[in-house]
DNA sequence: AGAAGGACCAGTGGTCCGTA
DNA sequence: AGAAGGACCAGTGGTCCGTA
């Protein structure tokens, strides 16, 4: 039931790579990549990196110390609460892992050739998710439990287990500010995947063009970023993406500076956003 | 500005007990003492109970072993988003822990007498919260962070920090039903307080009685307790408790079985509950 | 026995970074 | 270099149970 074609384009040829069980080395390299910062709090966010960087290699180091004492031989039921599958899903596949093809900047209605996936098909898993939210919604309220009204973790374990393992919480959270700029301005998201279709952008800087025209989105609305996701039926069950809402917060600030300053110096020639 | 007559009654005449940093002995008791269980999922919980039990009894027999080991001298920096006592509080009061007097079943307007407090008090607890989520609400709308919609952990360290040191979670948690009975039908819940106390019955008795009126409530309103919590101005803030919707969905299967057999009986005659 | 609340725990939101 | 996602971590919701 919630199969349908473009399901059966996630399959074809995924990339493939061994399984391995493999043993974390320790490489240490500790330097700071941090990009995609924005406005206030940096500062804080790097040393909670580096803390977070500093625990993890203390664990590594003590491994060989902690191994012999930890999970003593107890056997882990891993089921969750549903306890099978839950449709025709590939769950044992024999032995080899299977990554989703890269996606590539693809115009509207375009279908990605060769190991790629299209931005048509990015956006159709978002709709997935709302499906499989829906479902987990429905045994909820049958149940008589607690009701998520967002995708959480649950909706994306219900997922895997529908067998839409090509689905998973990094990605979707990545490209999140994507999805809502094709939700809230079709023909602006549509102008600007041709856009940098044509100039042979990379998904990468496609994605972080996405930002710009939230941002000014949010500057016609009063900067309520929150309000303008739940306002709209498909997005609002996403969470706010870091980011977006640190871009909206610090951009409203700069506005509200130039405002101030431009009518401090000129009152009647304050050039108000909206 | 938070404060007010009733908190300085909160203040006067708390229970003292030393402060002692304290050993935790394994006591071992390995009984289940499960009460206040509905409807079905009994069975799963009772085992992730005994699980739980379980494993807290091998930390502790694990302890001596492990202790060397952990947090070897590290400083820890307790602080949270805000460095600072907010207000007047009595943060370093020399050597003395307090507890809050237990509560004693009062009627509407009643303070109460001797070491115990009053439901008024109990209630009045509840808008308190309220008015630190407020502040919460403001100060993350002015960062551009989260916002809360409802009284989180995030809520409770804050109305410590401000000196509130008589509100915490499990308490809040505990009586939130109580309080929805309070919100939704004032005089039900006053006319339940004058009966149980005049009947001589402890606190936990009239907060299980609280459980009757708020299923009837529900019933009378399609069973939807989160409807109904959230369509409350002051009640939406708190998260549903899981036995008052175990219940009313307990409830409600029984009620439409009923309505089932009476129907399959005499269709024309069945007893409908609205 | 009745009650207050420190402290624990499973599972969350968020995203880093080892991987290919 | 660009990208997908396993896996980690701090802090959450929930409430048990050691305490008095």
């Amino acid at each position: 039931t919630t199969t349908n074609a473009l399901d059966a384009l996630s399959q074809e040829g995924l990339s493939e790579e061994p399984v391995v069980q493999q043993e974390k080395e320790a490489a240490g390299s500790g330097g700071g990549s941090t990009w995609e910062v924005v406005g206030g709090g940096e500062e804080r966010r790097k040393q909670v990196q580096q803390e977070r960087r500093r625990r993890r290699s203390n664990k590594i180091n003590n491994k060989g110390i902690n191994r012999s004492n930890n999970e003593d031989g107890e056997e882990e039921e891993l089921e969750g609460e549903e306890n099978d599958m839950i449709e025709g899903s590939n769950g044992g596949n024999g032995g080899e892992r299977q990554r989703e093809h890269p996606f590539i900047v693809t115009e509207p209605g375009e279908v990605a050739r060769g190991k790629k996936n299209g931005l048509d098909y990015l956006f159709h898993l978002y709709e997935q998710c709302r499906e499989f939210l829906i479902q987990v919604q429905a045994i909820a309220k049958d149940r008589g439990e607690k009701c998520p009204t967002k995708v959480t973790n649950q909706v994306f374990r219900y997922a895997k287990k529908a067998g839409a393992s090509y689905i998973n919480k990094p990605k979707m959270r990545h490209y999140v500010h994507c999805y809502a700029l094709h939700c809230l301005d079709e023909d602006a998201s549509n102008e600007l995947r041709r856009t940098f279709k044509e100039r042979g952008e990379n998904v990468g800087a496609w994605r972080q063009a996405c930002y710009k025209p939230l941002v000014a989105i949010a500057a016609r609305q009063g900067w309520d970023i929150d309000a303008i996701f739940n306002a709209h039926p498909r997005l609002s069950i996403w969470y706010v993406p870091t980011k977006l809402r640190q871009l909206c917060h610090a951009e409203s600030n700069n506005v509200v500076a130039t405002v101030a300053v431009s009518t401090s110096v000129s009152p009647a020639v304050a050039q108000l956003p909206f």
